[in-house]
DNA sequence: TTGCATCTTGAGCAATCACTCAAGCATTCC
DNA sequence: GGAATGCTTGAGTGATTGCTCAAGATGCAA
């Protein structure tokens, strides 16, 4: 591992990111990686080691990205609840990425029999985000928006599925009005979480 | 074209449609598919013309059985809407396939963006699901077991996305217990579609 | 058995794959 | 200025990619 000084890392993180997210792993060759950093490819074995390393890190950096994203729709918006759902509404908003599906998800189902280091890459950082998307559902139990009896890490995980599901769905080409309804639908049935029940 | 005879045309279908389903379109060499299918190469390019050939045959193979699939349980079940929420459960029964993603969305997400033939084939597949449901969802308004007010499309829209995150959800490594939960909430999400507002 | 047509075979094609490394270059230190 | 250090470079590595096609095997009719 060498610091990058001329290429920025981060730069070509992202470069590489956006490679990867087009035509996945296999997809992608490090000539197209080449192209898409402007790096060599000495540079490239130098910086990530490896054409899965590069994944790997990229990946990383994808899941900071969704995790940074998360939290600032939970800072921004009136309370936790509404910050979910803010975020599952945003997803149909991004007009460059609306049409993209979650990463992880895409390296799961790449990589869903075999690589097992991209595998649990995936898994590590899905169940990242799951347990953030758990800590503002307890975030509203504290403030009394949900009911004491949810169970958050339950409604975590069907949250998450709605995402992944919605990300999906979003691929599929010509989507976009339809996507926006679901992702309201999602969003209104994260609200109902809400109700406090007797 | 060539009508296979010593090798059954079926039998290769469902073993590329195998392979495939592991490895991906580009994580499955040609080497792959002619250890899965027990065929030379110019065997397998005078019967489906090309590797991409023989894919979109082992998709479109892939949604009939979906289909089919989706049929069986409409008419074992004792309504449409129980016929639904059974198809989804048993997605979390299946041992064999119940770790591998619905294969319509992993070609959507590896050809999310470049090839279009894949990309359309994909789309048509998905489509052809979410009018199945839409039928059921029909013969039960028919039947009165779902409200005349429901809006078909979209409600057979929401259920396929859930249906495309349970299987993606399915995916996680030792995901198995939570996928049956995650089964159940939908199947519960679809029965509530039984009854009739005022 | 012979002649013809069709099917099967697998060695081999050019192109591309992930990856390496010796040489060139710039910078920094004394 | 000269030596040392370490980053940058890209031609080149052997392996593998998707795919072809001439030659051999096979089946059938006469």
């Amino acid at each position: 591992m060498v610091k990058l000084t001329t290429h920025d890392r981060a730069a070509a993180l992202a470069a590489g990111l956006d490679a990867f997210w087009q035509w996945g792993f296999h997809g992608t060759s490090m000539k197209d990686l080449e192209r898409a950093t402007g790096m060599h490819p000495g540079s490239i074995y130098a910086a990530f080691g490896s054409k899965r390393g590069f994944y790997v890190a990229a990946l990383d950096r994808y899941t900071e990205d969704v995790l940074a994203d998360l939290r600032r729709h939970a800072s921004e918006a009136a309370s936790p609840i509404e910050g979910l759902a803010g975020f599952v509404e945003a997803v149909a908003l991004d007009e460059d990425r609306s049409a993209r599906s979650c990463m992880l998800v895409k390296t799961l189902l790449e990589h869903g029999e075999g690589d097992e280091t991209l595998r649990r890459s995936a898994e590590s950082g899905i169940a990242a985000i799951e347990t953030e998307i758990g800590n503002n559902l307890r975030r509203a139990q504290q403030r009394g928006e949900a009911s004491a009896s949810l169970e958050v890490e339950h409604a975590a995980r069907r949250i998450q599925l709605n995402i992944m599901g919605l990300r999906s769905f979003a691929c599929r080409p010509g989507a976009n009005e339809s996507v926006a309804l679901m992702a309201h639908d999602i969003a209104s049935e994260i609200r109902k979480l809400k109700q406090v029940p007797s």
